[in-house]
Parts: structure tokens; sequence; C-alpha cells
DNA sequence: TAAGATGTTTTGAATAATAAAAAACCAAAA
DNA sequence: TTTTGGTTTTTTATTATTCAAAACATCTTA
């Protein structure tokens, strides 16, 4: 009933392994030598040590802490069952919701998804209550949460907010001088893109990664927290929204990769006007791309 | 170490009012007709009703509860000392560390904190954690949080991204119907600033309250979620620092006021060019003096 | 007598246990 | 058959506990 004791088993182990690295009968280093060694506090060291020597691994004498024997295998001390963090939890999510394996409305079970999802319930009460910002999930009026779900209202605005955020990014872009790294990271770009092209049949598949890069690319130039704290939302749901909607995928990436060459291009003219036309024409599909897809999602329900 | 019961402590309270304005020996009504009523569960009625029963106001057999005496004054259950919600805590949050008190970099206490602003320490570690989305704090690899604090480089971000916000908002705006309800909320807040400028000597502290509702009234139409979201944390921010800096403050509002009524107008042409120049004019004035009060409280530190 | 090392205490955060509440279920009576 | 009351089962919110870190004090040795 506390926190797990993950640090003094690392610590113990490696400190095991330092000791059948040295000579017997020989001291080891200060505590704090080897606090700092081990990256742990002082205290982790202590009960580490401690604990080798009521196995008998060394032995204790004011400050000598004298190597006796080799360690055995049954030494080592086991980890606890480790809890995953809020990354994997947050990818583990969305493979669970966005696949809409559970309909929206559905009320969550907190203690439940903590075990199938093998994190902490408070990990998972932060998850939720950064979700909430969203609209993904509300918090219900006497505790506990319900899944709104990924509407289409939800796609709509979130596909709004990304346009207004990245055809700033693009009247940055055009104003950016000749040896900015944008410039040599859009050729690097439309040399993948062609690439993708020549191996469409087989590989359109991969257009998914390359969309991510480009669009980080564009909005990366546009120094600023608040943009990249978007970035990831829009990535994320873009990301998995490609996974599902399978239908004519090799058809909307293929022409998905020809409005991205003339969105390079038009960037390229370093002519606001023309730039923003292309921005705006390729984030219109790609707006109605997801908004598609959810909605075959939702006869398929 | 458990939930608080302030929901089983309000419904018995409810419930002996509500026999006082019985005759006596006469039944209540069935136990989930009085949960509906008091709006909880059937298990906190019946946690009330044996209380009652135990302190002899009403007799409990069978399926009849019988109202047997009047309540005395220590009849009434006393509540749990109350923990502040979400948005108290925002505010208080806030008047701590944009009133400078803490100089940034200064670690928090999650323990000590949540008791000084009496809240539970899960409420105040879900806040600091939405906190982190914005760099206002950040979590320290070994647990814990540091405050990173309200710097110059998180006004000119934060000011950035609300132009980028609010320009697109104007665009909406200049498109919008003659009856659309915001050229009657236009018109009604330039009657507010006009009226401000009036009497401007005596209550040019009111303006901040104005600034808000004016700048709340523009990005209103536009309906998305993520906007919304931002809106929140601009207002706050803008909202606070209203509060230190106070040199020029009377000068500063009046030609503020000035501004908007230029912006009113602005907009009211429909021009879209005209609409932007004058609302990058004014988001510009006011990234300013945001950043001026920074850097004045920088050299208070 | 410094400098470094160890022993001790205090403080703090993460988690497990737990109490309160809600929901689900079942049985009996109207 | 419907409604009401008793019982059991989740489920959430909160506290108590535990491990870790830091601060402090003491001792040893060069």
């Amino acid at each position: 009933m506390a926190r797990t004791n993950v640090r003094l088993v690392e610590a113990h182990n490696q400190l095991l392994t330092h000791c059948d690295g040295m000579e017997l009968n020989v001291s080891l280093p200060s505590e704090n030598a080897l606090a700092s060694e081990l990256g742990v506090s002082r205290t982790v060291v202590r009960s580490a040590l401690e604990h080798l020597a009521r196995s008998g691994i060394i032995t204790l004498d004011g400050r000598t802490k004298t190597v006796r024997r080799r360690s055995r295998p049954d030494d080592v001390m086991e980890k606890p069952p480790v809890l995953l963090g809020v990354e994997e939890l947050e990818a583990r999510f969305f493979d669970w919701v966005l696949r809409m394996d559970v309909p929206p409305g559905t009320v969550l079970n907190v203690a439940q998804m903590a075990k199938d999802f093998h994190v902490a319930t408070h990990t998972l009460q932060e998850f939720l209550s950064s979700l909430s910002r969203y609209g993904i999930v509300v918090r219900r009026p006497k505790g506990g949460w319900q899944l709104e779900g990924f509407t289409v209202n939800f796609a709509l605005e979130l596909s709004e907010f990304r346009s207004v955020l990245e055809l700033n990014a693009v009247q940055h872009v055009v104003r950016l001088p000749d040896d900015h790294p944008i410039w040599d990271k859009l050729d690097a770009l439309e040399t993948d893109h062609r690439s993708l092209l020549a191996r469409i049949d087989a590989d359109y598949h991969d257009f998914s990664q390359l969309d991510e890069a480009f669009h980080a690319a564009i909005n990366a130039v546009v120094d600023n927290r608040f943009v990249r704290e978007f970035q990831k939302i829009i990535s994320l749901i873009f990301h998995y929204h490609f996974q599902w909607n399978k239908s004519d995928e090799r058809l909307r990436n293929e022409s998905a990769i020809h409005e991205h060459l003339a969105y390079i291009d038009a960037l390229r003219s370093r002519d606001p006007d023309k730039a923003l036309a292309a921005a705006r024409s390729h984030l219109a599909t790609s707006s109605q791309t997801l908004v598609n897809s959810l909605k075959a999602h939702d006869r398929a329900l």
C-alpha cells in the first residue's frame, strides 16, 4: 500500500553485478559515491546495502562494506509488476476508443480500465481529465466518467482549428529567408513524396507517416507552445483515423500526395495567396476525408 | 479515509424538514420516491432513514416509516469541512502565482499546498497537470512539480496565439448577416465603452471586465470547442495581469477604449482588411501591455 | 580541523486500503 | 404484474501507509 520499490530493486540488482565485478574481501565505495553512480538517493543505496548484507553478499562494518561472496541467481530481487506510463496509456486508450469498440455514451469504469490498461487509477483519472478538455469524455455530475465519443462535430471543429493554425503557419513559411532549414526540409519531403508515388500501388499505406511529417514540418516553423500542444492532439487523431476507413485508401493517398506536391510548390513560390489557396484546398480534402471515415464508421455500427 | 458523507448529511437534513412539514403518525413515501425527490440513490435514503429512526424522529416498521416527533436543532447533522472545487482553486492559485509571490523555479509541495488551499491532493494534482500543458508548471523526473512561472516568453507566445484565434474570429464576424446577434452585442458594447469613457477618471478600473467581455463577444462567433478552451486560459491570464501593473493604468485603459471603438467601427464596415488592421493594431498594443507589465514585475523582484 | 563519510530525522509523493455511494439484483407484497 | 423493500455488487473519492529524497547531525580520518 505505497509506492513501488522499483528503485530499490534496480539499485540492488545493479549493485549485485557491481560486486560480482570486484575482488572478494574488498570494500565498496562510499554510500554517496554509490548513490550518485546509481542515480538514486542515499536512502535507497542504504536499503540495498542492508539487503545485500542480510543475504550475506557483503558484510557491513562501520564504513567498510566488504564483498564476501559471488551472487547466485536467486539473489536478484524481483521487480514488482510494472505499470504503464501515460504515453502508452494514451496509445492504448485511443486504440480502444477510436476503433469504436466502445459506443459513445458509455460510462467508463475507471477501476476496471485501470486494471485492463495496467495503469494506476490516478494515472487514468489524470488522463481522462486531460481528454475532458476536448470533450472526448465528460465528468459526470456525481463522479465517474462518460465517453462522449469521437463525433462528426468533433472532427469538424478539430479540422477547422487545424486549418486556422496551419494557415497561420503558411503565412510564416512564405516569409522565411532562403537559408531557413524549412526549405531543405521541404526538398527532402518532396523527394519522399515522389518516391512513394513511384511505388504507390504497393506502399500506399506509408502515406500516413509522410502526411504527419509533412504537416509537422510546416507547423514547426511557428515556435509556440500552444501550437505545439494542439499539434499533438491533432496528429494523434489524424494518425488513428488513418487506421480505419480503408476504402479507396490507395486512391485517396495518391491524390493527397499530389495535393502535397502542389502545396510544396505553392510555398516555394513565396506568393502568400497562392500558398494559402493550396493549403486551404488540401486542408479541405483532409477534413472531408476525416468526416467521411467517421460517417462510414457510424453506419457500420 | 473514504469519500465524504455530504450527500448523506444533506439528504438527512432535507428529510428532517420534510418530516417537520408533515402530520405526526403519518408514513413517509417509499424509498424510491424519496430517493428521486432528493436526487440521491436509495442507499443514501436508507442510511438517512436509519439515522432518523435512531434519533427517534421516525419509526421503521416494514415499509411504513411513521413520523413520530418534531425535529430539534441538535437533530440536524453537521456537514464535514467542505473542500474547494477546481474553479476556486484556479482563482486562488493564480492569485498566488501571478502576483509573483512565488519565484519561478520553486518546487511545489503538493501536500502543503493542498492544505493551504483547502483542496484534496488529487484535485491539486489534476490542476497542476492541466497547467503543465501550457508549461506554467513542469513535472519533475522523480515526481513532484516545479513552477516554471509566467515568463515573458510565455506572454509573447500566448499573445501570438490569441492573435491568430482572434484574427480568424474577425474574418468570421465581417461575413455575418445583419440579423446576427453579434451586431446588437457590439452596439451594446459600444454604449458601455462610451459610458465608461465619460467617467474614465473615476472608474478606469472597470475596463478590465469590459475588455474581457469585448474579446469574448468577438471570439464567441466561432463555435469551436478548441477555441473556447483557449479563450479560458487567455482571459484568465489577461484578467490577472490587469491586477498588477498599475502604472499609467488610467491612460492605458483610456487609449484601449479608443482602440476598441475603432475596432468596432472597422467590424461594422464589413471590410475585412480594415477590420483585420484594426484588430491587429489593438492586439499588438494589448500584447505590448502584457509584456511590459511582466518586465516591470521582473525588475521589481 | 577540515573534508568526507555514515547515522538519523524529517518531509513528501505515490499507492493500496477503505468507506461512502450508486447500481444491480432478488424476493416479497400489493 | 408492478411496486416496494432487503441484499449484494460494483465503483469512486479519500486517507493511511510506505518508499524515497533531502536535510541534518555526528563521527572518522587524513
